[in-house]
RNA sequence: GGCCCCAUCGUCUAGUGGUUAGGACAUCAGGUUCUCAUCCUGAAAACCGGGGUUCGACUCCCCGUGGGGUCACCA
């Protein structure tokens, strides 16, 4: 087999789609696994929908997933390469002008070039799929260019993909049906064809084409929620593709090791958020304690990045038991908006019959009890104040007067809460000054 | 509607003629030092239907049914 070289070939029109993304991720994939090249090129022949700054967006999203292009080129740049095989197509009498009227603007002439159409059968082979065949006659004699200046998509594709020496064609399967009509281009230039292979489509929950009305499809709109690239590269690849073994943490060195094309599926794959949240949460867990504080940070209220208590040492403290509740870093802002992450920061106020385990006993028994467990606290020094010490220091006691009467009281004092991390666990972030002043304050609450 | 593609738990999937149809996510139940989370264990959950072929079909063939894609002077 020749040089493989493989192409990503996004029109600038929207967005990074999470579709694209999965075509472009399988390009790559297919080409670094045969030592090929992975061309990208811009679709801009629509002007008039084309912007720069989709263009960028495209493209920082790809680099950002990991699977930047080899080389770059823009259609809008290469006018003269379509109009040299325009010319040809006419000279040669296998396309032909055809002054009619502007379907866009009515009452207007213009002259389209329009592609001679045998109108014969065509087939080709499809990696995936197998033989596909079409009846290319209903097709009739397409317009291939506005003008001699003006390429459209099929042309533009055709000459490119084989300029660039494109040998396989990887793309979504709603290009199955485009793909007749550039082979009778390819004929019509007497060029060669080359490999095609046809991924099937992400589905929205109602098996349609997954588009914006489902919510979030572009890459960066996750990228904005704090998803991790790790966990959106390896979400995609299984879907629609899978390894032999029951592996599901893939690296993209993984991938490329295990990547087969031939195993790509044939049906659609619903795009299941649930799933991605997991992978997510997996790559968050082996992120650096660096890189999950700065996540974090970036998501918190300002109500309580702007507090009083807020400063860095303690959020590093922090950083593992918020880790352990979230699966993205957007859910830390969900749970700052609903005051959960207030307390590691903030002192918190409270009535004192919160203080009673399950409704039950007095005040008068829980400020006993608090009173013990600060004697208790206080007797630790600061270096002892571990999760650990904390918990066999008290652990004697709440066995000896019900788990529940002592731990309720201390958890509830130092978070102000019904649901927190263990007291245990709390003391020893909160440290050991900030956890007796909030015992402190429980004790007076309660006498 | 024409043409084309597809079809295993709710979802992603393993399976290539003989399996207790396996795994993961989600769900539910139980357990782990008070609550929450984590973690552990377990449970429920699928071969679209009908014909063939075959000693034997989830696996092969045909026909239905269902779903999807596409029918531009967009890409």
């Amino acid at each position: 087999m020749s040089d493989v070289v493989t192409r990503i070939a996004p029109s600038p029109t929207g967005s990074l789609h999470v579709g694209t993304a999965r075509s472009a991720l399988f390009n790559y994939l297919f080409a670094r696994k045969n030592n090929g090249t992975f061309l990208g090129r811009i679709e801009d022949t629509d002007r008039a929908r084309s912007t720069k700054e989709f263009e960028d967006d495209v493209l920082e999203g790809l680099s950002w997933l990991g699977i930047k292009p080899d080389e770059l080129n823009r259609q809008s740049e290469r006018g003269e390469l379509y109009k040299e095989y325009l010319k040809q197509l006419l000279d040669s009498g296998k396309a032909y002008l055809s002054k009619e009227e502007s379907k866009i603007n009515p009452g207007t002439q213009i002259e389209v070039v329009r592609l001679k159409n045998p109108g014969s059968s065509v087939s080709f082979e499809d990696m995936i799929r197998g033989t596909i065949t079409f009846d290319t006659g209903e097709l009739g004699d397409f317009v291939i260019a506005r003008s001699i200046d003006d390429p459209l998509y099929h042309l533009a594709v055709v000459v490119d993909d084989h300029e660039m020496a494109v040998t396989h064609v990887i793309r979504g399967e709603d290009h199955i049906s485009n793909t007749p009509r550039q082979i009778l281009i390819q004929k019509a230039l007497d060029i060669p064809q080359p490999y095609y292979a046809h991924i099937p489509l992400i589905l929205a929950k109602d098996r349609s084409k997954l588009s914006k009305r489902h919510g979030a499809t572009s890459v960066n709109e996750y990228r904005s929620l704090g998803y991790l690239p790790e966990s959106i590269i390896n979400y995609l690849a299984l879907l629609g593709w899978n390894p032999d073994d029951n592996q599901e943490l893939f690296s993209l060195k993984d991938l490329i090791q295990a990547f087969d094309i031939e195993e790509i599926h044939k049906g659609g794959a619903v795009f299941d958020i649930e799933k991605l949240k997991w992978f997510n949460r997996e790559y968050l867990k082996r992120l650096s304690q660096s890189e999950q504080e700065e996540g974090i940070e970036t998501f918190l209220s300002p109500k309580i990045t702007e507090s009083e208590g807020y400063d860095i040492v303690r959020l590093r403290r922090v950083t593992p038991l918020i880790i352990e509740r979230i699966s993205v870093f957007s859910d830390v802002k969900i749970l700052s908006d609903e005051g959960e992450l207030d307390y590691y920061f903030i002192r918190p106020t409270y009535k004192p019959e919160s203080l009673l385990w399950k409704n039950e006993g007095t005040l008068n028994d829980v400020c006993s009890h608090l009173k013990h467990l600060s004697t208790i606290l206080n007797a630790l020094s600061e270096k002892e104040f571990t999760q650990q010490d904390i918990k066999s220091a008290v652990w004697g006691y709440a066995e000896e007067k019900g788990r529940g009467t002592v731990l309720w009281p201390m958890r509830y004092a130092l978070s102000g809460r019904d649901k927190s991390p263990d007291p245990f666990a709390l003391a020893s972030v909160l440290e050991k000054n900030e956890t007796s002043a909030r015992l402190e304050y429980a004790i007076k609450l309660t006498q």
